[in-house]
DNA sequence: GATAAAAGATGACTTTTGTCAGTTGGCCAA
DNA sequence: TTGGCCAACTGACAAAAGTCATCTTTTATC
């Protein structure tokens, strides 16, 4: 029984966003015949830091974290990944286990790939090689660029940054409204502070007219006011 | 006139350490004699970020820092790379200028490799391509590491892991004291807080009995106790 | 629609961290 | 030797962040 079309990753548009791109219509087709489809519910986990993954999963549609527990017991969310994605990638090339949790933020579609049709191209196949490490190197940086906003900046900046990276990352409603709805807690955890300090900073911003709040719904109403206060400016 | 044995990339024992082992002789020798060595005085820089590099620098000697600038003008150092690390990289393969300065922490001696011979290699040699990107990928999950650390632990914490750090990989001379020796505004910068703070952090530790100091030289009397606080036994 | 559970919000308080204004002490060069 | 300079250090205070307890609102479920 014939597959649908835009079930095959040949067909899929999805790997327009990623490394796979690089790879030839017969690979396509091979990692197609052996890769699962998979539904994630909202609040599932993916994986989880350790595990020994035994391939790595496309981001078909939904949005995960990708956190880790740090010694003290708190959670640190390190990347919000969207459609497009590869997820495992890192820690398959490192052969090690996942550095890193992987939870679904809204209900997520992900095709898993097994780790051989990955490695197997990586060895015969150098435009893919490169074009991952062209991804990995851009990952690096803002890894680096994500350490010294966490050593320097405040909580106020931090909060004024990630409200203005969901802005521009996953855009809004007719509203105005952040499409992607986090909570408190998560957002408190991607800008590494507790919850409490969150919801008070976020009522602050509000009180300054910066943003508006509905329920777990923000909108942005000064968006170079909140530029400014990341940048210092306060 | 020839140049002398050890001054030849393909006879340079540096090299063992980094991806450049994964070369041919061939490709070795034509890198050889393109390659510039230079040397770095304390307190000099290689490259400051935002620089376009004209290439790698390959550390056969001495110490350096690399940091950036948060918008609030405080310095964070990102990392410290000594013998074997090649610098300026990942900004190559990513197509960018830097994103990081690097300046010499003690004298030093480099090797520029101009960048053509690197991108070169990276088009034609896959075990190449594969060691760099499996090198990226480790130093990604230690970035991923330190973003979790800045976040969630507390400047006694990190300051335990800072000096615990430069046990391991630096060493201690026959008194047990640091090799590597930070000024204590370094030592903040690592850390990611105020000279003052790191510094009275210090005392406290000493008065404690974890470390031992002799003007800016730091030993380490009770590594398991450092250890513990680290992990938030305190 | 009632009820329980979870998430959001707030107050009061403590701890941690940052800042400013000094003093001390070692090192180098004239 | 002396003066100047810089890094190390200290005290006093202010600001930022974390914690705990409690209350309110929202959401989910029967």
């Amino acid at each position: 029984m014939a597959e649908h079309e835009e079930s095959r990753c040949e067909n899929c548009i999805i790997r327009e966003l990623n490394s796979l791109k690089a790879l030839k219509k017969e690979e396509l087709k091979a990692i197609s015949d052996s890769k699962v489809s998979r539904s994630i519910k909202k609040g599932e986990a993916l994986f989880k830091e350790g595990e020994k993954l035994g391939g790595v999963y496309c981001v078909r549609n939904g949005v995960s974290k990708l956190s880790k527990i740090s010694d003290n017991g708190k959670d640190q969310i390190v990347k919000i990944a969207s459609k497009g994605e590869v997820l495992g990638q890192r820690s398959m090339i490192s052969e090690e286990g996942t550095n890193l949790s992987a939870v679904a933020l809204n209900d997520m579609e992900v095709c898993f790939i097994p780790k051989d049709q990955i490695t197997g191209r990586i060895q015969d196949n150098p435009a893919f090689t490169q074009a991952i490490l062209k991804h990995m190197a851009h990952e690096l940086k803002i890894a680096d660029d994500f350490i010294v906003n966490m050593a320097q900046k405040t909580v106020n900046q931090r909060l004024a940054e990630v409200l203005l990276y969901l802005s521009t990352t996953f855009g809004t409603d007719e509203e105005g409204y952040l499409v992607l709805i986090l909570s408190r807690a998560d957002i408190a955890d991607v800008v590494g502070t507790a919850t409490e300090l969150c919801i008070r900073t976020l009522a602050k911003f509000k009180k300054q007219g910066l943003i508006e709040t509905k329920g777990k719904r923000i909108k942005i109403l000064d968006q170079s006011g909140l530029e400014k206060l990341k940048d210092g400016f306060q």
